[in-house]
DNA sequence: GTGGTCTAGACCACG
DNA sequence: GTGGTCTAGACCACA
Protein backbone atom coordinates (compact mmCIF):
# COMPACT_ATOMS: atom_id res chain seq x y z
CA UNK A 1 0.00 0.00 0.00
CA UNK A 2 2.58 2.43 1.03
CA UNK A 3 5.93 3.17 -0.86
CA UNK A 4 9.17 4.84 0.87
CA UNK A 5 11.57 5.90 -1.37
CA UNK A 6 14.67 6.22 1.44
CA UNK A 7 16.70 7.74 -0.94
CA UNK A 8 14.81 10.72 -1.34
CA UNK A 9 15.23 14.01 -0.28
CA UNK A 10 12.51 14.53 0.56
CA UNK A 11 11.47 13.25 4.61
CA UNK A 12 10.35 9.71 4.91
CA UNK A 13 7.42 11.67 7.23
CA UNK A 14 5.88 13.95 4.21
CA UNK A 15 6.32 10.78 1.93
CA UNK A 16 4.17 9.32 4.14
CA UNK A 17 1.95 12.21 4.83
CA UNK A 18 1.36 12.78 0.94
CA UNK A 19 0.50 9.20 0.44
CA UNK A 20 -2.07 9.11 3.28
CA UNK A 21 -3.38 12.67 1.68
CA UNK A 22 -3.61 10.46 -1.66
CA UNK A 23 -5.30 7.83 -0.06
CA UNK A 24 -8.22 10.17 1.13
CA UNK A 25 -8.28 11.64 -2.05
CA UNK A 26 -8.94 8.59 -4.38
CA UNK A 27 -11.00 7.46 -1.63
CA UNK A 28 -8.70 4.81 -0.90
CA UNK A 29 -9.54 6.02 2.68
CA UNK A 30 -13.01 7.14 3.74
CA UNK A 31 -13.56 9.24 6.35
CA UNK A 32 -14.38 8.07 9.50
CA UNK A 33 -11.86 4.93 8.56
CA UNK A 34 -9.04 4.08 11.09
CA UNK A 35 -5.48 3.96 9.36
CA UNK A 36 -2.68 1.52 10.33
CA UNK A 37 -1.29 1.87 13.88
CA UNK A 38 2.16 3.92 14.47
CA UNK A 39 3.54 0.69 15.30
CA UNK A 40 2.06 -1.98 12.90
CA UNK A 41 2.89 0.73 10.17
CA UNK A 42 6.65 1.13 11.15
CA UNK A 43 7.50 -2.57 11.10
CA UNK A 44 5.72 -2.44 7.47
CA UNK A 45 7.66 -0.13 6.45
CA UNK A 46 10.60 -0.91 8.29
CA UNK A 47 10.84 2.22 9.82
CA UNK A 48 11.52 3.57 13.15
CA UNK A 49 7.83 4.33 15.24
CA UNK A 50 8.52 8.10 15.39
CA UNK A 51 9.15 8.72 12.23
CA UNK A 52 5.85 7.46 11.63
CA UNK A 53 3.97 9.35 14.69
CA UNK A 54 5.73 12.61 13.29
CA UNK A 55 3.77 12.01 10.12
CA UNK A 56 0.36 10.91 11.97
CA UNK A 57 1.14 14.59 14.24
CA UNK A 58 1.36 15.98 10.87
CA UNK A 59 -2.04 15.27 9.66
CA UNK A 60 -3.82 15.28 12.78
CA UNK A 61 -2.79 19.57 12.72
CA UNK A 62 -3.85 19.37 9.09
CA UNK A 63 -7.56 18.08 10.35
CA UNK A 64 -6.69 15.03 8.23
CA UNK A 65 -6.81 12.57 10.81
CA UNK A 66 -7.50 12.56 14.56
CA UNK A 67 -5.63 10.90 16.55
CA UNK A 68 -6.69 9.46 19.59
CA UNK A 69 -4.82 7.85 22.26
CA UNK A 70 -5.56 4.20 23.22
CA UNK A 71 -7.57 3.89 20.44
CA UNK A 72 -5.88 4.35 16.95
CA UNK A 73 -6.12 7.50 14.06
CA UNK A 74 -9.24 7.72 12.17
CA UNK A 75 -9.71 9.48 8.82
CA UNK A 76 -11.44 13.26 9.75
CA UNK A 77 -14.81 13.57 8.41
CA UNK A 78 -14.36 16.43 6.12
CA UNK A 79 -10.88 15.46 5.37
CA UNK A 80 -11.70 15.32 1.89
CA UNK A 81 -12.64 18.77 2.03
CA UNK A 82 -9.61 20.33 3.93
CA UNK A 83 -7.32 18.69 0.94
CA UNK A 84 -9.39 20.47 -1.73
CA UNK A 85 -9.04 23.88 -0.09
CA UNK A 86 -5.11 22.98 0.76
CA UNK A 87 -4.70 22.80 -3.04
CA UNK A 88 -6.90 25.64 -3.66
CA UNK A 89 -5.01 27.63 -2.27
CA UNK A 90 -1.41 26.30 -3.95
CA UNK A 91 -3.38 27.46 -7.06
CA UNK A 92 -0.96 30.88 -7.11
CA UNK A 93 2.23 28.90 -6.52
CA UNK A 94 0.66 27.15 -10.15
CA UNK A 95 0.94 30.66 -11.38
CA UNK A 96 4.13 31.66 -10.90
CA UNK A 97 5.87 28.03 -12.11
CA UNK A 98 4.02 28.71 -14.82
CA UNK A 99 5.49 32.10 -15.29
CA UNK A 100 8.87 30.76 -15.21
CA UNK A 101 8.34 28.55 -17.63
CA UNK A 102 7.03 30.91 -20.24
CA UNK A 103 9.68 33.04 -19.38
CA UNK A 104 12.01 30.60 -20.55
CA UNK A 105 10.58 30.38 -23.82
CA UNK A 106 8.02 27.26 -23.37
CA UNK A 107 5.18 28.18 -25.70
CA UNK A 108 1.83 27.99 -24.05
CA UNK A 109 0.56 25.39 -26.21
CA UNK A 110 2.87 22.78 -24.33
CA UNK A 111 1.43 24.04 -20.69
CA UNK A 112 -2.02 23.16 -22.26
CA UNK A 113 -0.87 19.88 -23.52
CA UNK A 114 0.22 19.43 -19.80
CA UNK A 115 -3.12 20.26 -18.08
CA UNK A 116 -4.95 17.86 -21.11
CA UNK A 117 -2.81 14.86 -19.49
CA UNK A 118 -2.70 15.79 -16.37
CA UNK A 119 -6.97 15.86 -16.19
CA UNK A 120 -7.45 12.78 -18.85
CA UNK A 121 -4.98 10.58 -16.64
CA UNK A 122 -7.02 11.82 -13.82
CA UNK A 123 -10.47 11.08 -15.30
CA UNK A 124 -8.35 7.21 -16.88
CA UNK A 125 -7.51 6.37 -13.28
CA UNK A 126 -11.06 7.37 -12.04
CA UNK A 127 -13.01 4.81 -14.04
CA UNK A 128 -10.39 2.25 -13.21
CA UNK A 129 -11.31 2.72 -9.76
CA UNK A 130 -14.77 2.93 -10.11
CA UNK B 1 19.91 44.46 -8.64
CA UNK B 2 19.58 41.15 -6.32
CA UNK B 3 17.41 40.64 -3.49
CA UNK B 4 17.69 38.49 -1.00
CA UNK B 5 15.24 36.80 2.01
CA UNK B 6 17.47 35.93 4.44
CA UNK B 7 14.19 34.49 6.41
CA UNK B 8 13.53 32.54 3.56
CA UNK B 9 13.19 28.76 3.55
CA UNK B 10 15.01 28.58 -0.12
CA UNK B 11 18.81 28.65 0.99
CA UNK B 12 19.94 31.90 -0.36
CA UNK B 13 22.51 29.97 -2.84
CA UNK B 14 19.76 28.74 -4.32
CA UNK B 15 17.98 32.34 -4.43
CA UNK B 16 21.52 34.04 -6.38
CA UNK B 17 21.21 30.87 -8.28
CA UNK B 18 17.22 31.65 -9.42
CA UNK B 19 17.82 35.18 -9.78
CA UNK B 20 21.04 34.50 -12.03
CA UNK B 21 19.32 32.64 -14.25
CA UNK B 22 15.88 35.06 -14.21
CA UNK B 23 18.25 37.39 -15.35
CA UNK B 24 19.75 35.36 -17.90
CA UNK B 25 15.99 34.65 -19.65
CA UNK B 26 15.29 38.70 -19.26
CA UNK B 27 18.08 39.80 -21.44
CA UNK B 28 19.20 41.39 -18.26
CA UNK B 29 22.42 39.83 -18.86
CA UNK B 30 23.71 38.95 -21.85
CA UNK B 31 25.55 36.12 -23.07
CA UNK B 32 29.91 36.75 -22.60
CA UNK B 33 28.98 39.60 -19.75
CA UNK B 34 30.41 39.48 -16.91
CA UNK B 35 28.88 38.79 -13.76
CA UNK B 36 29.79 39.89 -10.42
CA UNK B 37 32.88 38.28 -8.74
CA UNK B 38 32.23 36.35 -5.55
CA UNK B 39 34.16 38.51 -3.32
CA UNK B 40 31.98 41.93 -4.66
CA UNK B 41 28.92 40.08 -4.70
CA UNK B 42 29.40 39.33 -0.99
CA UNK B 43 30.00 42.33 -0.25
CA UNK B 44 27.37 43.56 -1.84
CA UNK B 45 24.78 41.60 -0.21
CA UNK B 46 26.41 41.21 2.91
CA UNK B 47 26.59 37.28 2.56
CA UNK B 48 29.59 34.98 3.16
CA UNK B 49 31.74 34.46 0.04
CA UNK B 50 31.41 30.30 0.70
CA UNK B 51 27.70 30.63 -0.03
CA UNK B 52 28.25 33.33 -3.66
CA UNK B 53 30.82 30.73 -4.53
CA UNK B 54 28.43 27.33 -3.84
CA UNK B 55 25.70 29.16 -6.25
CA UNK B 56 28.13 30.36 -8.55
CA UNK B 57 29.60 26.44 -8.87
CA UNK B 58 25.65 25.25 -9.16
CA UNK B 59 25.54 27.57 -11.77
CA UNK B 60 28.57 26.56 -13.75
CA UNK B 61 28.00 22.95 -13.48
CA UNK B 62 24.62 23.75 -15.13
CA UNK B 63 26.41 25.43 -18.12
CA UNK B 64 24.99 28.75 -17.61
CA UNK B 65 28.08 30.85 -16.73
CA UNK B 66 32.12 29.54 -17.23
CA UNK B 67 34.49 30.67 -14.73
CA UNK B 68 37.64 31.92 -16.00
CA UNK B 69 40.55 31.27 -13.29
CA UNK B 70 42.11 34.88 -13.12
CA UNK B 71 39.50 36.67 -15.05
CA UNK B 72 36.27 36.20 -13.62
CA UNK B 73 33.06 34.43 -14.19
CA UNK B 74 30.81 35.06 -17.84
CA UNK B 75 27.76 33.82 -18.95
CA UNK B 76 28.02 31.21 -21.75
CA UNK B 77 27.32 31.84 -24.94
CA UNK B 78 24.25 29.22 -24.78
CA UNK B 79 23.20 29.72 -21.52
CA UNK B 80 19.54 30.74 -22.65
CA UNK B 81 19.05 27.52 -24.57
CA UNK B 82 20.60 25.58 -21.60
CA UNK B 83 18.27 27.16 -19.12
CA UNK B 84 14.97 26.67 -21.91
CA UNK B 85 15.81 23.24 -22.22
CA UNK B 86 16.32 22.22 -18.43
CA UNK B 87 12.80 23.91 -18.11
CA UNK B 88 11.48 22.04 -20.64
CA UNK B 89 12.56 18.91 -19.19
CA UNK B 90 10.35 19.70 -15.87
CA UNK B 91 7.22 19.99 -18.18
CA UNK B 92 6.20 16.02 -16.63
CA UNK B 93 6.29 17.72 -13.21
CA UNK B 94 3.99 20.34 -13.91
CA UNK B 95 2.04 17.12 -15.32
CA UNK B 96 2.22 15.85 -11.91
CA UNK B 97 1.35 18.60 -9.97
CA UNK B 98 -1.83 19.55 -12.08
CA UNK B 99 -2.83 16.06 -11.60
CA UNK B 100 -2.90 16.45 -8.06
CA UNK B 101 -4.96 19.41 -7.95
CA UNK B 102 -7.04 17.73 -10.55
CA UNK B 103 -7.33 14.50 -7.71
CA UNK B 104 -8.19 17.16 -5.27
CA UNK B 105 -11.51 18.44 -6.79
CA UNK B 106 -9.90 21.45 -8.17
CA UNK B 107 -11.64 22.57 -12.00
CA UNK B 108 -9.95 22.35 -14.86
CA UNK B 109 -11.07 25.71 -15.86
CA UNK B 110 -9.24 27.03 -12.45
CA UNK B 111 -5.71 25.70 -13.97
CA UNK B 112 -6.40 27.32 -17.44
CA UNK B 113 -7.11 30.33 -15.68
CA UNK B 114 -3.78 30.45 -13.92
CA UNK B 115 -1.97 29.69 -17.21
CA UNK B 116 -3.55 32.31 -18.88
CA UNK B 117 -2.82 34.67 -16.15
CA UNK B 118 0.88 33.91 -16.13
CA UNK B 119 1.50 34.18 -19.75
CA UNK B 120 -0.55 37.73 -19.45
CA UNK B 121 1.74 38.55 -17.04
CA UNK B 122 4.53 37.54 -18.88
CA UNK B 123 3.53 39.44 -21.75
CA UNK B 124 3.17 42.76 -20.04
CA UNK B 125 6.98 42.38 -17.68
CA UNK B 126 8.02 42.04 -21.10
CA UNK B 127 6.56 44.80 -22.92
CA UNK B 128 7.69 46.70 -19.61
CA UNK B 129 11.35 45.86 -20.08
CA UNK B 130 11.61 45.91 -23.82
CA UNK C 1 -28.67 9.06 29.59
CA UNK C 2 -25.11 8.94 29.09
CA UNK C 3 -23.34 10.40 26.08
CA UNK C 4 -20.05 9.40 25.27
CA UNK C 5 -17.71 10.23 22.25
CA UNK C 6 -15.71 7.74 21.55
CA UNK C 7 -13.25 9.83 19.31
CA UNK C 8 -12.20 12.80 22.12
CA UNK C 9 -9.14 13.31 22.99
CA UNK C 10 -11.22 13.54 26.83
CA UNK C 11 -10.92 9.70 28.49
CA UNK C 12 -13.61 8.20 28.32
CA UNK C 13 -13.99 7.42 32.02
CA UNK C 14 -13.62 11.24 32.50
CA UNK C 15 -15.72 11.66 30.26
CA UNK C 16 -18.48 9.89 33.03
CA UNK C 17 -17.09 11.34 35.51
CA UNK C 18 -18.33 14.29 34.52
CA UNK C 19 -21.52 13.59 33.20
CA UNK C 20 -22.23 12.07 36.11
CA UNK C 21 -21.19 15.49 38.46
CA UNK C 22 -23.67 17.13 35.91
CA UNK C 23 -26.61 15.15 36.59
CA UNK C 24 -25.98 15.54 40.54
CA UNK C 25 -25.75 19.60 39.55
CA UNK C 26 -28.57 19.57 37.80
CA UNK C 27 -31.03 17.54 40.24
CA UNK C 28 -30.95 14.45 37.31
CA UNK C 29 -29.31 12.56 40.14
CA UNK C 30 -30.30 12.82 43.76
CA UNK C 31 -28.50 12.04 46.60
CA UNK C 32 -29.19 8.62 48.17
CA UNK C 33 -30.04 7.40 44.74
CA UNK C 34 -28.60 4.71 42.75
CA UNK C 35 -26.44 4.75 39.83
CA UNK C 36 -26.09 2.17 37.10
CA UNK C 37 -23.57 -1.04 38.02
CA UNK C 38 -20.29 -0.92 36.30
CA UNK C 39 -21.32 -4.07 34.12
CA UNK C 40 -25.18 -2.57 33.30
CA UNK C 41 -23.38 0.24 31.99
CA UNK C 42 -20.20 -0.90 30.37
CA UNK C 43 -22.68 -3.16 28.54
CA UNK C 44 -25.31 0.36 27.76
CA UNK C 45 -22.41 2.25 26.51
CA UNK C 46 -20.26 -0.34 24.99
CA UNK C 47 -17.39 0.41 26.94
CA UNK C 48 -14.92 -2.11 28.69
CA UNK C 49 -15.74 -2.55 32.11
CA UNK C 50 -12.84 -1.68 33.70
CA UNK C 51 -13.14 1.97 32.17
CA UNK C 52 -16.40 2.48 34.02
CA UNK C 53 -14.98 0.75 36.94
CA UNK C 54 -12.22 3.61 36.73
CA UNK C 55 -14.91 6.50 36.59
CA UNK C 56 -16.49 4.87 39.60
CA UNK C 57 -13.06 4.73 41.54
CA UNK C 58 -12.56 8.37 40.95
CA UNK C 59 -15.56 9.53 41.88
CA UNK C 60 -15.51 7.76 45.03
CA UNK C 61 -12.00 9.04 45.59
CA UNK C 62 -13.98 13.25 44.91
CA UNK C 63 -16.69 12.04 47.58
CA UNK C 64 -19.55 11.91 45.50
CA UNK C 65 -20.86 8.61 45.37
CA UNK C 66 -20.03 5.54 47.53
CA UNK C 67 -19.06 2.24 46.65
CA UNK C 68 -21.26 -0.59 49.01
CA UNK C 69 -19.91 -3.85 48.26
CA UNK C 70 -22.85 -6.75 46.98
CA UNK C 71 -25.66 -3.65 46.82
CA UNK C 72 -23.82 -0.80 44.68
CA UNK C 73 -23.03 2.68 44.01
CA UNK C 74 -24.68 5.68 45.36
CA UNK C 75 -24.78 9.37 45.37
CA UNK C 76 -23.73 10.94 48.80
CA UNK C 77 -25.80 12.98 50.58
CA UNK C 78 -23.49 15.86 50.75
CA UNK C 79 -22.49 15.40 46.92
CA UNK C 80 -23.69 19.04 45.58
CA UNK C 81 -21.70 20.46 48.68
CA UNK C 82 -18.63 18.84 47.64
CA UNK C 83 -18.84 19.71 43.81
CA UNK C 84 -19.72 23.21 44.61
CA UNK C 85 -16.50 23.62 46.76
CA UNK C 86 -14.24 21.87 44.19
CA UNK C 87 -15.42 24.07 41.44
CA UNK C 88 -14.68 27.07 43.91
CA UNK C 89 -11.67 25.90 44.44
CA UNK C 90 -10.57 26.29 40.75
CA UNK C 91 -11.71 29.94 40.51
CA UNK C 92 -7.93 30.80 40.26
CA UNK C 93 -7.51 28.90 37.13
CA UNK C 94 -10.33 30.90 35.97
CA UNK C 95 -8.50 34.19 37.02
CA UNK C 96 -5.39 32.66 35.29
CA UNK C 97 -7.25 31.78 32.14
CA UNK C 98 -8.98 35.45 31.89
CA UNK C 99 -5.72 36.54 32.97
CA UNK C 100 -4.00 34.97 29.65
CA UNK C 101 -6.65 36.51 27.42
CA UNK C 102 -6.37 39.81 28.79
CA UNK C 103 -2.52 39.64 28.23
CA UNK C 104 -3.71 38.84 24.37
CA UNK C 105 -5.56 42.20 24.15
CA UNK C 106 -9.20 40.80 24.60
CA UNK C 107 -11.22 43.78 25.94
CA UNK C 108 -12.81 43.15 29.12
CA UNK C 109 -16.09 43.76 27.68
CA UNK C 110 -15.76 40.49 25.80
CA UNK C 111 -15.10 38.56 28.93
CA UNK C 112 -18.33 40.04 30.60
CA UNK C 113 -20.41 38.97 27.36
CA UNK C 114 -18.64 35.47 27.83
CA UNK C 115 -19.84 35.71 31.90
CA UNK C 116 -23.59 37.04 30.60
CA UNK C 117 -24.18 34.29 28.38
CA UNK C 118 -23.06 31.79 30.76
CA UNK C 119 -25.54 32.76 33.02
CA UNK C 120 -28.30 33.33 30.95
CA UNK C 121 -27.53 29.68 29.48
CA UNK C 122 -27.71 28.17 33.00
CA UNK C 123 -30.97 29.72 33.82
CA UNK C 124 -32.39 29.35 30.57
CA UNK C 125 -32.04 25.63 31.30
CA UNK C 126 -32.75 25.26 34.67
CA UNK C 127 -36.24 26.87 33.82
CA UNK C 128 -36.82 24.14 30.94
CA UNK C 129 -35.58 21.87 33.60
CA UNK C 130 -37.62 22.98 35.98
CA UNK D 1 13.82 33.34 31.51
CA UNK D 2 12.52 30.27 31.10
CA UNK D 3 11.39 27.80 34.15
CA UNK D 4 10.48 23.69 33.31
CA UNK D 5 8.41 21.87 35.56
CA UNK D 6 9.97 18.38 34.85
CA UNK D 7 6.70 17.11 37.29
CA UNK D 8 3.81 18.88 35.93
CA UNK D 9 1.64 16.57 33.42
CA UNK D 10 2.00 18.92 30.61
CA UNK D 11 4.58 18.14 28.31
CA UNK D 12 7.74 19.70 28.79
CA UNK D 13 7.36 21.09 24.86
CA UNK D 14 4.18 22.33 25.30
CA UNK D 15 5.34 24.23 28.01
CA UNK D 16 8.12 26.17 26.40
CA UNK D 17 5.34 26.84 23.67
CA UNK D 18 3.43 28.81 26.09
CA UNK D 19 6.40 30.10 27.52
CA UNK D 20 7.60 31.73 24.22
CA UNK D 21 3.76 32.70 23.36
CA UNK D 22 3.92 34.73 26.97
CA UNK D 23 7.07 36.40 25.94
CA UNK D 24 5.46 37.50 22.99
CA UNK D 25 2.72 39.02 24.86
CA UNK D 26 4.41 41.01 27.39
CA UNK D 27 6.52 42.23 24.56
CA UNK D 28 10.10 40.38 26.06
CA UNK D 29 10.12 38.97 23.07
CA UNK D 30 9.65 41.30 19.78
CA UNK D 31 9.00 40.73 16.08
CA UNK D 32 12.37 39.80 14.31
CA UNK D 33 14.04 39.07 17.52
CA UNK D 34 15.97 35.82 17.51
CA UNK D 35 15.06 33.32 19.83
CA UNK D 36 17.51 30.99 21.65
CA UNK D 37 19.15 28.62 19.55
CA UNK D 38 18.11 24.28 19.84
CA UNK D 39 20.99 24.06 21.30
CA UNK D 40 21.51 26.06 23.30
CA UNK D 41 18.47 26.33 24.85
CA UNK D 42 18.83 22.80 25.06
CA UNK D 43 21.70 23.12 27.24
CA UNK D 44 20.47 25.97 29.58
CA UNK D 45 17.37 23.33 30.44
CA UNK D 46 18.87 20.47 30.60
CA UNK D 47 16.82 19.54 28.30
CA UNK D 48 16.88 17.12 25.14
CA UNK D 49 17.38 19.21 21.79
CA UNK D 50 14.39 16.90 20.44
CA UNK D 51 12.75 18.22 22.74
CA UNK D 52 12.91 22.01 22.08
CA UNK D 53 12.85 21.56 18.36
CA UNK D 54 9.78 20.08 18.83
CA UNK D 55 8.25 23.32 21.02
CA UNK D 56 10.05 24.93 17.82
CA UNK D 57 8.23 23.08 15.26
CA UNK D 58 5.28 23.35 17.05
CA UNK D 59 5.42 27.66 17.13
CA UNK D 60 6.62 27.66 13.41
CA UNK D 61 3.27 25.85 12.42
CA UNK D 62 1.25 27.84 14.62
CA UNK D 63 2.98 31.05 12.78
CA UNK D 64 4.87 32.80 16.07
CA UNK D 65 8.46 31.63 14.82
CA UNK D 66 10.08 31.26 11.80
CA UNK D 67 12.63 28.33 11.57
CA UNK D 68 15.27 29.24 9.20
CA UNK D 69 17.85 26.41 8.63
CA UNK D 70 21.22 27.60 9.29
CA UNK D 71 20.33 30.96 10.65
CA UNK D 72 18.20 30.57 13.68
CA UNK D 73 14.61 30.94 14.63
CA UNK D 74 12.97 34.68 14.96
CA UNK D 75 9.85 35.87 15.96
CA UNK D 76 7.54 36.14 13.17
CA UNK D 77 6.32 40.34 12.42
CA UNK D 78 2.55 39.18 13.19
CA UNK D 79 2.81 37.10 16.02
CA UNK D 80 1.31 39.14 18.27
CA UNK D 81 -2.02 39.35 15.91
CA UNK D 82 -1.67 35.35 15.50
CA UNK D 83 -1.69 34.78 18.99
CA UNK D 84 -4.67 37.44 19.94
CA UNK D 85 -6.90 36.06 17.26
CA UNK D 86 -6.04 32.35 18.78
CA UNK D 87 -6.81 33.59 21.96
CA UNK D 88 -10.61 35.29 21.15
CA UNK D 89 -11.21 31.52 19.62
CA UNK D 90 -11.06 30.32 23.09
CA UNK D 91 -13.91 32.51 24.27
CA UNK D 92 -16.31 29.69 23.69
CA UNK D 93 -14.61 27.56 25.62
CA UNK D 94 -14.57 30.15 28.44
CA UNK D 95 -18.38 30.69 28.73
CA UNK D 96 -18.08 26.72 28.91
CA UNK D 97 -16.11 26.55 31.71
CA UNK D 98 -17.81 29.56 33.56
CA UNK D 99 -21.51 28.05 32.63
CA UNK D 100 -20.00 24.71 35.06
CA UNK D 101 -19.28 26.81 37.94
CA UNK D 102 -22.74 28.93 37.44
CA UNK D 103 -24.12 25.13 37.20
CA UNK D 104 -22.44 24.39 40.68
CA UNK D 105 -24.04 27.28 42.52
CA UNK D 106 -20.66 29.63 42.32
CA UNK D 107 -22.32 32.95 42.15
CA UNK D 108 -22.09 35.58 39.81
CA UNK D 109 -20.56 38.15 41.61
CA UNK D 110 -17.29 35.38 42.69
CA UNK D 111 -16.94 35.18 38.47
CA UNK D 112 -17.17 38.72 38.16
CA UNK D 113 -14.43 39.03 40.73
CA UNK D 114 -11.64 37.19 39.05
CA UNK D 115 -12.86 39.23 35.94
CA UNK D 116 -11.79 42.28 37.83
CA UNK D 117 -8.62 40.76 39.91
CA UNK D 118 -7.26 39.26 36.56
CA UNK D 119 -7.52 42.67 34.43
CA UNK D 120 -5.97 44.27 37.41
CA UNK D 121 -2.99 41.96 37.44
CA UNK D 122 -2.31 42.44 33.61
CA UNK D 123 -2.66 46.58 34.26
CA UNK D 124 -0.34 46.42 37.43
CA UNK D 125 2.30 43.89 35.44
CA UNK D 126 2.20 46.40 32.59
CA UNK D 127 3.01 49.22 34.32
CA UNK D 128 5.68 47.50 35.89
CA UNK D 129 7.05 46.31 32.66
CA UNK D 130 6.84 49.97 31.24
C1' DG E 1 27.49 27.49 14.26
C1' DT E 2 22.19 26.78 12.67
C1' DG E 3 17.68 23.91 12.08
C1' DG E 4 15.95 19.27 10.46
C1' DT E 5 15.58 14.27 10.11
C1' DC E 6 16.12 9.67 11.69
C1' DT E 7 17.03 5.67 14.78
C1' DA E 8 16.91 3.11 19.09
C1' DG E 9 14.97 2.42 23.14
C1' DA E 10 12.42 3.78 27.25
C1' DC E 11 8.17 5.12 29.86
C1' DC E 12 3.39 6.86 30.43
C1' DA E 13 -1.85 6.90 30.34
C1' DC E 14 -5.76 4.84 28.28
C1' DG E 15 -8.71 0.72 26.90
C1' DG F 1 -3.06 -3.21 22.22
C1' DT F 2 -3.22 2.33 21.22
C1' DG F 3 -1.03 7.20 20.73
C1' DG F 4 2.28 10.49 23.07
C1' DT F 5 6.48 12.13 25.28
C1' DC F 6 11.30 12.07 26.23
C1' DT F 7 16.28 10.89 25.95
C1' DA F 8 20.61 9.78 23.63
C1' DG F 9 23.15 9.96 19.87
C1' DA F 10 23.88 10.17 14.95
C1' DC F 11 23.95 12.53 10.31
C1' DC F 12 22.68 16.08 6.89
C1' DA F 13 22.52 20.68 4.40
C1' DC F 14 23.24 25.45 4.98
C1' DA F 15 25.90 29.78 6.48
Amino acid sequence: MFHIDALSRKPIYEQIVEQIERFVLTGLLKPGEQIPSVRSLSIELSINPNTIQKAYSELDARGIIRSVPGKGCFICENAPAVLTEHKRGKLSDLTRTIEELALAGIEKKEIEECVEKAYANILRKGEAGE
